[in-house]
DNA sequence: AGCCGGGATGACACCGTTGTCGCCGAATGC
DNA sequence: GCATTCGGCGACAACGGTGTCATCCCGGCT
């Protein structure tokens, strides 16, 4: 086996730049230049020999440089800011942003938000400051108007999952309120007439979509919404546990539940097999999960596409970026899927 | 609400640059560097003029042409390579490395490899002319012998889950063949003597070590290992699904599983439920998951510790970026830990 | 033979920032 | 009172590439 030379060895070799192989190769740095962008009037016995000279040297273009002085101004770079990169939802949006942008060489910066406003704000000057050519952003802050600035500038911005407030641009998300209004008819169905509701922070876009959606069923039922409880403000696996068991010990628990996102199924899935409540309650949740099936009850869920959404977040984003489409901004809907697996078709108990 | 200037109305305001603030402050460019940047001898009445004239044009400095031109050379900037960002274990893993990259103000550029050994050259060199500092790796090629040209002009490393082939760096990784054997070991203490290994491919360090760890406990315990079928080359839950289900279908089938890794303990599990065994074989998996406490049974695992994994990568990464840390390359293990959940603790049938 | 067009090529400015260095003026030392 | 320091500041080169333009050369056409 070849010796290995050290992490530690560093500066060891000074990098190669465009001059020296313009001088290996004995011609001026701009042929090398043309040889590197594919520019015609390049005779091809030099073009070969700067080709030799670059690959001698191990050259790689230094794409900060090239970006520098380049006309279209593009870093061929992009910025993606989530909750959390470990949020399943989040990570297959990623993964199909990735895949799209790799397709068009540019590579993703990730940043995880912690649904934290201003972190949301800190991370969008970061990658202003490397001048990526487009975010895509799953909006937390109450305002992404500090985008504005970055965008006369010829940022381009797309949201995802949510509808951004404060600036006119594509958004892609799932269509929340039909989504919720379908849950919340299913358990209606089944017989149910009280029936909770539990929820993110209601200052969130999808959760209040969410909320109007279960009240647009509960109203066309003729059910009064005062004896369905809304729980709002969860925010995570934790929280919606606890408050899951809180509503189930309390006086007239409903008989079903909807879960407004995927950390809150997960919580609420958890805190009714604890209570052993799992096969006499009924649980829609929303979106899809690992495993929703082999659970005992299966779950019910409104699953989202996410590859979906991120595939299609990111052609808006890059049609914006190549300026190929100059159209008004525009909404749009990707339609969500609900299957059945046992939880939310379990009736109410005989009165 | 005020009127919203759409997204593709671009070039809009030609971005402010270092010039115009100088002018706007009545200063020279070299001076409201040194306001960017905190250094000495600047009058505190100048300061705050440059400061002003910063914030009225929301001026944000370019990093690429801030990076070109200082003297460490650094860009801030890290690349992480993993499978993919979907798998949840490379999620977590992700996580940690972005928190400690953010903590020390660099971004991360997320690759996502689809274990395929040429996307790991592709996105290292793709990286290289990033001029990222540093790159976190979940190997996949054969040799990871093409880093070292990169490694020559100062590029960090650090290996993360797998150990590395031709090229000597820092590794962070668990210690898969010790805990593939308290694995084993804890199946035959119950009494097994046909234990089936389910395994990734063979050619990644990972399924080796998970292998020999088998096979110390078989040994150990004085089993005759081709009593113990091993099931190499499973890539993903799909075809461990198949896999397992016809291991479980022939002739003399195997009373307990170890899965290797954690996607084919997904298949793994979902094959036992259809086939209705799952409370008749054992199963210990590798990787813990999302519910693996409330399947039926609940599937015992030896977990590793992504965060930690990730967490203690990025140090190292980081260090070496610094320089700060000049030891010899070194591999460090993390702990698994074994958690009991019934799947694991099935005895075999009655003889 | 002289003119012209265009392919091949390199000199040089430029992108937006930081590093180097020199200049100026005020404070300090003797 | 004069040399010496030093704080404050800007001119200019440099980073590693690309864009612009001038130049050279050669073949084809009058």
């Amino acid at each position: 086996m070849t010796p290995l030379s050290p992490n530690a060895s560093e500066p060891g070799v000074r990098r190669a730049t465009i001059t020296d192989v313009a001088r290996l190769a004995g011609v001026g740095i701009k042929t090398v230049s043309r040889v590197l962008n594919d520019e015609p009037n390049v005779a091809s016995a030099t073009a070969e020999r700067v080709r030799q000279a670059m690959a001698q040297l191990r050259w790689e273009p230094d794409l900060r440089a090239r970006n520098l002085r380049r006309s279209d101004g593009r870093t061929h770079t992009i910025g993606l800011l989530v909750g959390s990169v470990t949020n399943p939802f989040a990570a297959q949006v990623n993964r199909a942003i990735e895949d799209a942008a790799a397709v068009r060489g540019s590579a993703v910066l990730t940043v995880s938000l912690d649904e934290d406003p201003e972190r949301e704000i800190a991370a969008v000057a970061a990658l202003t400051r490397r001048r990526v050519d487009g975010i895509a952003l799953m909006p937390i802050a109450p305002s992404q108007a500090h985008l504005q600035a970055a965008m006369d500038h010829g940022l381009a911005v797309v949201c995802v999952d949510r509808e951004p407030r404060g600036i006119a641009v594509d958004a892609v998300r799932s269509d929340s309120r039909t989504a919720a209004t379908v849950a919340t008819r299913h358990l209606l169905r089944r017989g149910h007439r009280r029936v909770g509701l539990l929820l993110d922070r209601e200052d969130l876009w999808t959760a209040q979509q969410r909320r109007l959606g279960f009240l647009d069923a509960l109203h066309a039922a003729g059910i009064d919404p005062t004896d369905c409880p809304i729980l709002p403000g969860l925010r995570d696996a934790e929280s919606s546990s606890m408050a899951a068991a809180r509503l189930m010990r309390s006086d007239a628990p409903p008989t079903a539940l909807f879960c407004g996102k995927n950390l809150i199924t997960f919580g609420t899935v958890r805190a009714l097999q604890h209570l052993g409540l799992q096969h006499r309650v009924a649980l829609v949740g929303f979106d899809d999960f690992e495993f929703a099936d082999l659970l005992d009850p299966g779950v019910t869920v409104v699953a989202q596409r996410p590859s979906q959404i991120g595939r299609l977040a990111a052609e808006r984003l890059f049609a914006r970026i190549e300026r190929s489409d100059s159209r008004a901004p525009e909404a749009i809907d990707v339609p969500t899927d609900l299957i059945e697996r046992g939880s939310g078709e379990i009736p109410p108990p005989a009165p």
